[in-house]
DNA sequence: AAGTAATAGATGTAATTGCAACTAGTTTTT
DNA sequence: AAAAACTAGTTGCAATTACATCTATTACTT
């Protein structure tokens, strides 16, 4: 480890937690401004959308989503309260349960999606050529 | 905006919030794991300690750390709590005030930046050559 | 110079997150 | 088959964060 690959290191690194906090921030900002839930509410309910019968298991839900399990069962606590979805109980496994979309959670993330692309490609996408998305795609995705 | 650009646009976008997220984490995790405050608190250390005469004007700090005010507020209560970082009164306006490293805070610093170097190193830079890094910083410095 | 607007930073309070412990059910071991 | 170990998900409580408001001071306007 050479001083100088160290110092790029360090760079690189920093760039990219700006880079995140930053984008991530104003993206947030205007689902916000539309009166939107956060980010999160979306990301459940799009992982429930693309889950067979719109339903998942409270695990497998928290492994998509990167958060810890307590975190989890506060997050679709407040998501149920609102109608967004709602919990089964699972018949193979007592201890667990399913966590599934419901038709008010369908409509909001229709809603959401067209200003939640639209600030992807304002704050984020917008700012790169086609190669240079496919690019950082790549590379991060090694992480 | 052709779909499938979108589509790109989508995928690049989720890795980034997963990658720094992930990485982040990891990195985060590392810290605690010798005892070491939360990364935030390295940031104002390092920022103070790169101003001239190791203090800021709390916006100043505001400025460069990418946290709301109120909260850094916060934060430095704290840090000052353990003796890290003083508040001292700003003559030229009267409103304001600077935040100044103390030498508890610089021995901090400086005993976390070779868990922190390593951390980064392992979670993050390791995987990528340096070629890599230097893109990955350049792009990302777009945003 | 008086009045209004804007800025720096702090504070009260509510919402969210993190951590540890808990309950209930399942799997493994002996 | 009983005991021990493990897993799923929840809950209590403390720490942190968000949001709105407040105070003191400075800057702008007329």
């Amino acid at each position: 480890m050479t001083q100088k690959s160290q110092q790029l290191a360090a760079t690189a690194w920093a760039r990219l937690i700006r880079a995140q906090r930053t984008a991530l921030e104003k993206v947030e900002q205007d689902l916000k401004e539309e009166d939107f839930p956060p980010l999160v509410w979306y990301d459940v309910l799009l992982e429930l959308e693309r889950a067979p019968e719109g339903m998942l298991r409270h695990r497998a839900l928290n492994d998509e989503m990167l958060l810890p399990k307590h975190n989890l069962t506060r997050l679709i606590d407040r998501m149920e309260k609102q109608g967004l979805v709602c919990r089964k109980s699972c018949n193979i496994d007592k201890r667990g349960s399913f966590v599934c979309i419901l038709e008010k959670g369908k409509k909001l993330r229709n809603k959401m999606w067209p200003v939640y692309e639209k600030a992807i490609e304002r704050h984020f996408a917008g700012k790169f050529s086609s190669n240079e998305l496919n690019m950082l795609a790549d590379l991060l995705a090694r992480l």
